[in-house]
DNA sequence: AATGGTTGCAACCGCATCTAG
DNA sequence: GCTAGATGCGGTTGCAACCAT
């Protein structure tokens, strides 16, 4: 287990005398002052995983009485379905996947259950705690709401372009990835099973289907993009949503950035730092150009 | 070494929706 | 159609681990 294994955590404070109105209705007949909260041990694991291994999952309710487990039928089927399940791979979100998540959420917001669907083995609050450690604090450090347009111009034109570039390097170097640049497409196919969706955005629909070759090899399609992603930014309209359109009136455009000697720089430079680019970019350079453009 | 602040994430909450009787 | 219970979802919380001083 993890570091994040929380060893039989006594909660006292308010949430343990919280139920949830429909786990109160749920249990009725349950003794609910008996129901355990807070942070499972590798008792109560063994527990739920010996009884769905056992007879399957579903009917949490039931399932929590019948296996002895002080829970409710919420807490084991999250805790069944976020951390238990075979098929579950936590932590390590992939270029890929990160290239993914964020397609993903710029066309359909925080769904999160729907992005986790094209994310085989991630689970939905797995991909909400990244959206928000990850992304949200990309824009709390800019001072700008997540939700504004530079934001999303930001993520579009800086963000993107630089996760595509380090999946290039990245096939560059191993030959795990290969990324095929079409008109219309970013094809990323790789041989490892950890990337899964083959997602094809159309202007008007949308459809995705999970598919795996003879080979192992799998594709991801992502999104309408122009050849040269860098210069020729932004691509076709529609591909992230009304608000990633256009680049005018964004103050992240062009490709360009100052440096500390007010020199212009492109953007692609600044991002082969893998030190600016984990951090999504340097701060104080986000800061100079702000107010270059103010 | 001690302490206080920060981070990452597991787990909970409340509400909406679904389903069976 | 109504209702109770079950399930699913997005938002939020709180704590162990980590980090800086």
């Amino acid at each position: 287990m993890d570091h994040h294994y929380h060893q039989h955590v006594d909660f006292g404070l308010s949430r343990e005398d919280s139920i949830d109105s429909n786990d109160r209705k749920g249990d009725e007949n349950n003794n609910n002052l008996d129901l355990k909260r807070g942070s499972w041990t590798v008792e109560e694991d063994l527990t739920l995983m010996n009884h769905i291994a056992l007879h399957g999952e579903g009917r949490w309710n039931s399932l929590a009485r019948a296996a002895g487990l002080k829970r409710t039928g919420k807490s084991c089927r999250l805790r069944w379905l976020n951390y238990l399940r075979p098929d579950v791979r936590r932590g390590n979100i992939t270029l890929e996947e990160q290239l993914l998540i964020l397609q993903l959420h710029s066309r359909w917001g925080n769904r999160w259950s729907k992005i986790a669907q094209h994310l085989p083995g991630k689970t939905d609050n797995e991909i909400k705690n990244y959206w928000r450690t990850r992304v949200q604090k990309q824009a709390k450090q800019l001072k700008c709401d997540v939700n504004s347009k530079e934001f999303k111009d930001t993520l579009h034109y800086l963000w993107i372009p630089r996760l595509v570039e380090r999946i290039q390097a990245s096939s560059n170097s191993n030959n795990q990835v290969n990324i095929q640049k079409t008109n219309e497409n970013i094809i990323i196919n790789n041989n490892n099973n950890n990337i899964v969706p083959n997602v094809n955005f159309t202007q008007e629909n949308y459809s995705s289907t999970t598919t795996t070759s003879s080979e192992n090899s799998i594709g991801t399609q992502i999104s309408d993009m122009s050849d040269n992603c860098y210069t020729n930014y932004p691509l076709n309209q529609g591909d992230y949503g009304e608000i990633l359109i256009s680049p005018t009136g964004g103050y992240v455009q062009q490709g360009d950035i100052f440096d500390d000697n007010n020199h212009h720089q492109n953007m692609s430079q600044l991002f082969l730092d893998d030190n600016v680019c984990d951090n999504l970019w340097n701060i104080d350079d986000m800061l100079f150009l702000q107010q270059q453009l103010n």
